[in-house]
DNA sequence: TGCAACATCCTGAATCGTAGTCATATGCAT
DNA sequence: ATGCATATGACTACGATTCAGGATGTTGCA
């Protein structure tokens, strides 16, 4: 590899001199210039990132780690953070955790290696603690990480709030929501104890079933919507994610139920999968893009020291309305 | 930041003693070892791996190039590829390119800049000279770029070739295509070739519709199934990739026709999306994983200098069989 | 005209933080 | 005293940037 050396050498100038050609600062004859030039086209030089990064204490590089980017939601949000991040300059290294603890560590050592300038974090594994101690730019997207660290989410509440209501409004009177694990202090989870709440306050059953996370295999969800078409296939309403709820209906489906005038279903998140089935799949939106652009414009401004005041931005679900909450026929036997 | 300079002040011991500790290499006395380590701890150090990449020339890094990583396809490759280069002690890069010449560019320079160890490239954009004068570890998928890039692909000939014959063996008469650009050269397209060959073989009429591209949007997708069903929406027999295949069924099962009585398809790919329509969608499968596998064993045997002599490998695609190309009942009338 | 003041142009050396080479210094056995 | 294993620190390379400072050229003003 051609070092600037070799370019100053071959040019007959200084290392600096090329240093501020390369730079376009400082002074430099015209001419001058234009020896560098050839030089490095000669040389075919191109400058060792490394020793910049190096030099200058920075990376230009900043980490996503999450569950796993194959899964819709993940891919989406990483899409948009790469695009918003590729605007302000930086790359973007993805670290996909399986919900492993040392995964999560090892990854958080990223930053304290110096080897990103910052870190957006999606999982929920890791204890607080570990991410409070490094002190370095972190956004933590759906989770509250302590008062240093900034975090971004939607309104779920209002998205259980929403989602509860269009079952209740198509007639449900027994229903099941897919969760995660509930333990798990995440912001999501609040669409659950609202969803149960506002079920209970109109005294439908609500049913949930935890979902356990094997990673993002269609195996599992196919698993998981089979115990539920076994356990509680007869219901009318049903609350789950995008995936779980593409899942869940090809089941129910394949099981005789029909889509959607045997029983009703909401999807969480708005994904692409979320538009795949037929008739259209009631959805709640998550802006994904705009999470994403949040949470790097967040980000950057801590890396690059300004004072980060709003410690938590919220933004709103949405609804898009598809065929899957229409009403039942009113009068019908229960 | 503390530096290993700080830890030998602190511990009253030499860098370079410092540098055995931490490197478990050479001879430290027990105590000596016992003093920098809890130095270490004290300071909180962690060493820079700027200047350790510096050193070592090398990053861990590995970039990957792809049109943009939310598209399923991407995902589950990238997905794939991240947990084979973990195991190999590398860490992975996203490039999105947007299909644009110009971004593509600028990562490529990423490996001359030694910001990164090594490319797997997924996208067919770029002229094959620029590939060819980096010359560093570059490894393509589903792309031939000239002698020295080694690629990976299925076996896209048998592929177009399955499709073909499940079309034709369920009787369809008229059938359509949706196909990328042509004339790229991409071992991908020689499906729509052989596709096409077959179908001529059985004198069955068959149509090919190009799909414009401007980035995985639901919107694009769904203009392109309105124009199929609009110009093409009787025909009996569609072959898409999983993304189209989903929205192809969902438009033209709102225009009236029933899946999959009325038409068949036969998707290709095999991401998630194809698993998500009821009844069971017919999907010539590639194995994403392991193509992932492959392409970062073949990189992570350049980047370590050792000689790779397959040049090209090819794996093979599977079919899952679904109810979509369940034949027409004989008799029927055209 | 003389020369201070300033702008222009360029170089060598120091710097960033780590790793490894080399030289040196112990202790212990022969 | 010699040899060997053990133990340690000063120094320098990695490649780019930048600072201090030297060498010009140019202007302003007595």
């Amino acid at each position: 590899m051609t070092t600037i050396q070799d370019v100053a050498k071959h040019a007959h100038v200084g290392v600096a001199t090329v240093s501020r050609v390369l730079n376009e600062c400082g002074y430099v004859k015209a001419d001058t210039r234009e020896k560098v030039m050839s030089a490095i086209r000669e040389l075919n030089y191109t400058p060792n990132e490394m020793a910049r990064n190096l030099y200058h204490k920075k990376t230009g590089i900043v980490a996503i780690i999450i569950p796993e980017v194959s899964h819709p939601y993940f891919a989406e949000f990483t899409n948009a953070a790469e695009i918003a991040l590729f605007r302000k300059g930086y790359q973007t290294m993805i670290c996909n955790t399986w919900r492993e603890q040392n995964y999560e560590t090892y990854y958080l050592e990223l930053l304290k290696k110096q080897r990103v300038d910052g870190i957006i974090t999606g999982v929920h594994t890791l204890d607080i603690e570990q991410y409070q101690e490094v002190n370095r730019p972190i956004v933590a997207l759906d989770r509250q990480l302590g008062d240093q660290i900034p975090f971004v989410a939607v309104d779920h509440e209002k998205g259980g709030r929403m989602a509860a209501q269009l079952l209740i409004n198509a007639g449900c009177k027994t229903v099941l929501q897919c969760t995660g694990h509930r333990k798990v202090s995440t912001p999501s989870n609040a669409r659950h104890e609202v969803f149960e709440q506002v079920m209970k306050e109109h005294s439908i059953v609500c049913h949930n079933y935890l979902l356990k996370w094997n990673g993002f295999q269609y195996s599992d969800y196919a698993d998981a919507a089979l115990k539920i078409a076994e356990n509680f296939g007869n219901l009318d309403g049903y609350f789950a994610t995008d995936v779980m709820a593409v899942t869940l209906i090809q089941t129910l489906e394949a099981k005789g139920r029909k889509y959607p005038e045997d029983f009703k279903i909401v999807a969480y998140d708005g994904t692409y999968l979320s538009r795949v089935p037929y008739p259209k799949l009631t959805t709640i939106v998550q802006p994904i893009d705009q999470l994403a652009d949040v949470c790097v414009n967040l980000l950057i401004d801590r890396i690059q020291g300004k004072p980060v005041e709003k410690k938590c931005i919220q933004l709103e679900v949405t609804l898009r309305e598809g065929d899957s909450t229409k009403p039942f026929p009113s009068g019908r036997g229960k």
